[in-house]
DNA sequence: ATCCCGATGTGACATAGTGTCATGTTGTGT
DNA sequence: ACACAACATGACACTATGTCACATCGGGAT
């Protein structure tokens, strides 16, 4: 969190650092971003940044959230004009992150964000299974699996169902890291999770 | 990843510079590991780290793959042991991980890897809809969202529906950022992981 | 055995970035 | 007009990175 000092300073002093902050986050990602730049286009000292701020990171955060409150208000926007259909909120929100990515798109902070964040998710635990599919631990997987279990049990469907236990599993796994009291109660939370892919949030009991 | 020369190194070589490497990143994060510190326990100088590798993450992520390739296999022996019961196997890796999260673990390489991403995920997008639980925001979806569609419709289950949804979404959403090939296809892919989170995996049709 | 040459090893160096601190400046209450 | 805390400033100590000119190695050709 950004110290007392810089909630202190004058409402155009804030808005000058955190557009300058912007603009370098919006140039490369976190971990090539400087303070020296972010400095020098905010045209204070060097000084000043670490009277506002504990360091690059806490700037960058503090600076992310204020984006993602942003986001909050625009899905609840969206959820809205669904009528409260939260598949449909969820599929337009996703498309608009989509048209964020392809390489020509215009730099900015939400999407170096996504990069950065895909980057090291895709290179860290969500790798572990993800790239089940397109190798042969997917097939070595598949043939261990009984199979009839799923109703629809053709490989595509195999696979999909697998990404989603995997990609609830590990999102879920590193998001109770830090949030859960217990292993106990990161383990309830997690089996009751289980249940609910298997059961669908549709049907009772199975 | 790596250049050639490294895979030209002998075996020990090899091994020395992986193993001083670990030591480093088990130390601290990667972004506060540094390159001095893996060469000087891996007695080797300066240049030669360069002739090896392209910089500090490139070593890095080559590692994680060696560590995350063990845990596959380790994945595929509880799958074994739990005949092929996807659930099963996922709850007590979960459970491994689980253990490695409290403070007073010893620091490892994939302990500071989890730790690593999970401040990234957290701090990113998961935190966009995940906080939903903590704060007004999802008393208001709440408000909103139509809860006679659930069959469980209390308070609980709806939030962890919810987060269920959430996570899958913009895990994926991240995941396919980096993969799918065109906005169609993740698009489909999306619609299809949620008609399965509605469904279940165990119901054909709804 | 000697030479040659590409592959590899080496560490000083240029460059750049971080966080601190001693000192200067401002502002507010008395 | 004074005191004192809050804030501003930029030189500085420190640490890291990536490069490059030069040294050394090793195996095939002569």
């Amino acid at each position: 969190m950004p110290k007392l000092t810089f909630f202190n300073l004058s409402e155009s002093k804030r808005k000058n650092m955190l557009e300058a902050a912007e603009k370098e986050f919006s140039r490369v990602p976190l971990f090539e971003a400087s303070i020296s730049n972010i400095i020098k286009t905010a045209g204070i000292p060097r000084g000043s940044f670490y009277q506002y701020f504990e360091n690059k990171d806490d700037l960058y955060f503090f600076l992310l959230e204020e984006k993602l409150k942003e986001r909050k208000v625009h899905f609840l926007q969206l959820l809205k004009k669904y009528n409260g259909d939260l598949i449909e909120a969820m599929t337009e929100m996703y498309q608009l992150f989509l048209k964020m990515i392809p390489d020509n798109q215009e730099r900015s902070f939400l999407r170096n964000a996504m990069i950065y964040t895909s980057n090291k998710v895709e290179n860290s635990f969500s790798g572990m299974i993800d790239e089940s599919t397109q190798n042969n631990y997917f097939n070595e997987i598949k043939s261990i699996i009984d199979t009839r279990r799923f109703h629809d049990s053709d490989d595509e469907t195999l696979k999909h169902t697998f990404k989603i236990i995997s990609a609830v599993a590990f999102h879920n796994l590193i998001e109770k890291m830090l949030k859960e009291t217990s292993e106990e109660e990161a383990l309830d939370n997690f089996t009751f999770r289980m249940k609910l892919i298997k059961q669908g949030i549709y049907k009772k009991d199975c």
